[in-house]
DNA sequence: GCATATCCTCTTATAATATGAGAGCTTAGA
DNA sequence: TCTAAGCTCTCATATTATAAGAGGATATGC
């Protein structure tokens, strides 16, 4: 195994706490909070002041400097995110001979960041449209897992159209249905958009367990039996802590 | 003068590297270009990957990671930016006796970041309020800066109201003035938002050298004599390399 | 299908470098 | 003036990063 240079972990860590501390915790709050030795601190703030990540009000207030923005200076992280999932993706589509998509939640709608076709292509998704939520797999589970102040203001915010006879458009049924999908841990498209296509998703998690994205598998109805969901469910889940695992590392390691 | 841990900011510019590349160039491309043994690089990019810091898309392609991004939740550049510009403005209003100003350009607008008052309030402006750009010492310095493409826009879109007589009002006269301002340095308001209140203007750069914010005092017309000016261009430049320094130490450290 | 190149990973001896205890400084406030 | 909080510095020590080079994996070309 690669050996890591520890002093970096130690200064992401210190780095970390700065952020989290906004300007509100002394230089020996934060190294106690971290477990550096003050003097360990010390050198590794004025570090990273040098490189401009941490920026210093006055004593006993550190922020995160300006220097952070600036590295994402023209990257899209869906686009990132997008490249890291497609090979994961592609292995699913082709083991499963259906469709996979990745997709984030962004104003009130789920943008599709990565599609891949193993069967037909029954979907009419492309990659970076943006589709209603309250009607997908993808789209129900990134509800689910809202924070219930945004979650309840879409629910309250409508209209729910119906595209099929299985469309939840009554907002407390929805509501519902996201309370089982977070007791469950998955979403099922029950021919909510097309009677003849059925889809299950799972949420993927960010390093604070956050939900920051989903992934599903979509097929024809009559594939989806009870032993299909539910030994695709246990395999998506899996693929989809591989990627956080990837993605955010933090979640296992170390 | 406290050491520096140079692992640390050896990892920073490799990710800075890994950052510009966007998924571009292999590791010892990068390796190279930052002066780095590939298997010093090759350590470094494994801790910043196990860090989330970095991820790899596949051999040879590596972005930055989602968890940059992260590190900036909840935080506000511009709240820092203000914070950490505060006691420079203070200094010099308390230094002039008049109205400093720090300011962004945002979405064709200025947005007054922090104000200073050393004299009288002579000016009605608010933190956090957003303004014309094309009218004011800040505005005029942040629209001379713009990339041509954006400058030219905003020159085409208009309109630009007279609200005093000598409020510039044409595009071409507009333009002309935006490259003095280039030439000069500085930009002077010569009682163009209101008769009875001048200002002068310098840019403030960032690692790059690109502009990314400005800085300027105001006050009573009478007090602008060219002397005054001079003068005082020479103070705000120094203060701004000051400020400058202090949120992006890259442009003159190491 | 083989050859070749590219890119990555690992091992290891060596010395550089981070380490952290503790002492001392600076500043703000009482 | 005194106190305390917060920061900075020094220095002996050994941990730790270092980088050359060899080897492995994967892609590219013929």
């Amino acid at each position: 195994m690669t050996p890591r240079t520890h002093s970096l972990e130690k200064a992401f860590t210190l780095l970390t706490a700065v952020a989290e501390s906004r300007g509100k915790q002394s230089l020996s709050v934060l190294a106690e909070r971290v477990n550096l030795p003050l003097s360990t601190a010390h050198r590794l703030v004025s570090t990273l002041e040098g490189l401009g990540l941490v920026v210093r009000e006055k004593k006993g207030h550190y922020f995160i400097g300006p220097v952070v923005t600036d590295l994402m200076r023209n990257i899209s992280p869906h686009d990132v995110m997008a490249r890291v999932s497609r090979p994961f993706l592609r292995d699913l589509a082709k083991r499963f001979r259906m469709t996979v998509h990745l997709a984030v939640y962004e104003g009130e709608m789920v943008t599709y960041l990565a599609k891949e076709i193993g069967g037909r292509n029954t979907v009419k998704t492309t990659e970076g449209s943006q589709l209603e939520a309250y009607c997908s797999g993808v789209g129900k589970v990134l509800l689910a897992h809202l924070p219930e102040r945004e979650r309840e203001r879409y629910l309250s915010e409508g209209p729910f159209v119906r595209l099929t006879d299985n469309t939840i458009t009554d907002p407390a049924a929805l509501r519902d249905e996201l309370h089982r999908i977070i007791r469950r841990g998955y979403a099922i498209d029950d021919g909510e958009i097309l009677e003849t296509l059925k889809c299950v998703a799972v949420p993927l998690k960010n390093q604070h367990g956050r939900t920051c994205a989903a992934l599903s598998i979509s097929g024809r109805a009559e594939e989806f039996t009870q032993t299909f969901i539910r030994n695709t469910v246990t395999i998506l889940k899996e693929t989809g802590r591989d990627m956080s695992d990837r993605l955010y590392p933090s979640v296992s390691g170390l």
